[in-house]
DNA sequence: CGGTGTGTTGAACAGCTTCAATTCATGTGG
DNA sequence: CCACATGAATTGAAGCTGTTCAACACACCG
């Protein structure tokens, strides 16, 4: 476990006047086609690069008027609603390249806290005139509506309540897929977030996470050293997991 | 419980060339503003009614090819996911104005069923189509973003994992306000669906609904006979509820 | 060095599930 | 028309999974 990459505490690629970062959402849909130059720019002009934001701290807070939403640029971002009785709900954790707000189109409101987890920086968009934009750019628009009916999918994967170790087999694969998507390895990674933080995420107990982790790794399917974690069967895993992974990214 | 109204076989309002139906979702988008004529006439053609489909019949299937989305015209439509071992989660239960099919589009095929839970009537909008006509309509732009984005929330609420308790009475309180917002009554109204449905959307066996909804009947906050509920207490509901509850639609 | 927050482990408890039996309504075939 | 089968709904009893409460190890930091 010695070879783990750690994570550039700034972006590796702000992006420059003629082209996006190299992580953004809207980067492959401008670059492969064929679409209006001065559209285009506009929606260049349109970005704005916000950070840092130290762990801990906000990019915006439940009940905050929408404005705009957000694509993760470096670090990791979670969200972040509050629960009954106090409790918290953990949405997600949102990797460099995804993109977070869009629940709070409905209400034009933000339903949910997005806190750093990381140190982060991000790319903000604003919201009423990037819908104007689409308008002109039909491949944005479709990739918005994408992004949108994206997270509607991932909101429902947990819902089906499975038991415990199968919740944390599919947030451990579904973490290492992502991680892999970017670059890192898929088998060897750091978890950036606190036991609490993935206790909240899939409704258990923080005492309830260790002891399924420490069960894996009894059962030798993965090692657990603090937050450094290796997948060694990914097949065992899968199999707990069933049905409730997100598809290994077929497209994008 | 005598002046229960029961609901029409039949959609009671199909629309006509220059209207849409009552219940649609773009109906009010497209009544108040100043659109482009042509264009609107464009999305009236496009609009395809179906139905009836009886209960039990697939509206779509899990896998099948996204083409279409749908909106429930009358009857009650549940949207269906194969959960871990067997089981099955639903996501959700659809009244008329309400849309399905969203979740589709990222990955380009239903991620789930959608059947009748009722007889039912829906629309259909051919998507892509729908997609090219709203670079020509920003009101249905918005309107289509403001559907995606809900189904984000709504899929979020019950992933909370509140007590038993707590989900039933968001459940019902929920259920009694959107049927208030399409003119049936709020206190008294008829379950459409059977418990092992209700079980399978809030994640517990059937026989806890049953004793859930036995316990809110003795605590005399509900009248239950069969399907039929009467909600005495809706204050002490949504203090049960909490947090959890779909926000009283403020806005469309 | 003590303080704080994270993570682990143990033991008792609570809530929901599971299994099983019963009632009731509906529909089918003899 | 009745006998029987089927499925929904309810209720009871037992069992299990995850929670809660508590204690402790460890690292980091003033």
């Amino acid at each position: 476990m010695a070879e783990l990459r750690s994570k550039p505490p700034a972006p590796a690629d702000d992006g420059d006047a003629a082209n996006f970062c190299s992580t953004c959402v809207f980067g492959t849909v401008c670059a492969a086609h064929d679409v209006d130059k001065i559209a285009l720019s506009e929606l260049h002009f349109l970005v704005e690069h916000i950070g840092p934001f130290r762990a801990g701290s906000h990019i915006f807070r439940t009940g905050e008027p929408f404005k705009a939403i957000y694509a993760v640029r470096s670090g990791v971002v979670k969200t972040v609603y509050a629960g009954s009785a106090g409790r918290e709900y953990i949405a997600g954790f949102h990797l460099p390249g995804e993109v977070i707000g869009l629940a709070a189109i409905h209400e034009q409101r933000f339903p949910c806290d997005a806190i750093a987890v990381d140190t982060a920086y991000l790319c903000r968009f604003e919201f009423r005139t990037l819908a104007t934009l689409t308008t002109r750019l039909p491949q944005v628009q479709a990739e918005l509506f994408r992004l949108l009916s994206k997270d509607i999918g991932s909101a429902t994967v947990l819902a089906g309540e499975p038991a415990a170790d199968e919740r944390l087999a599919a947030f451990l694969l579904g973490l290492s897929r992502r991680l892999a998507a970017r670059g890192f390895s898929a088998r060897v990674f750091r978890l950036p977030m606190v036991r609490r933080d993935i206790a909240n995420h899939l409704n258990l107990a923080p005492e309830t996470v260790s002891r399924v982790l420490r069960r894996l790794h009894d059962q030798g399917w993965i090692r657990v050293l603090d937050r450094q974690i290796e997948l060694l069967r990914p097949d065992e895993l899968a199999r707990l997991a069933g049905a409730l992974l997100p598809v290994p990214q077929v497209r994008r």
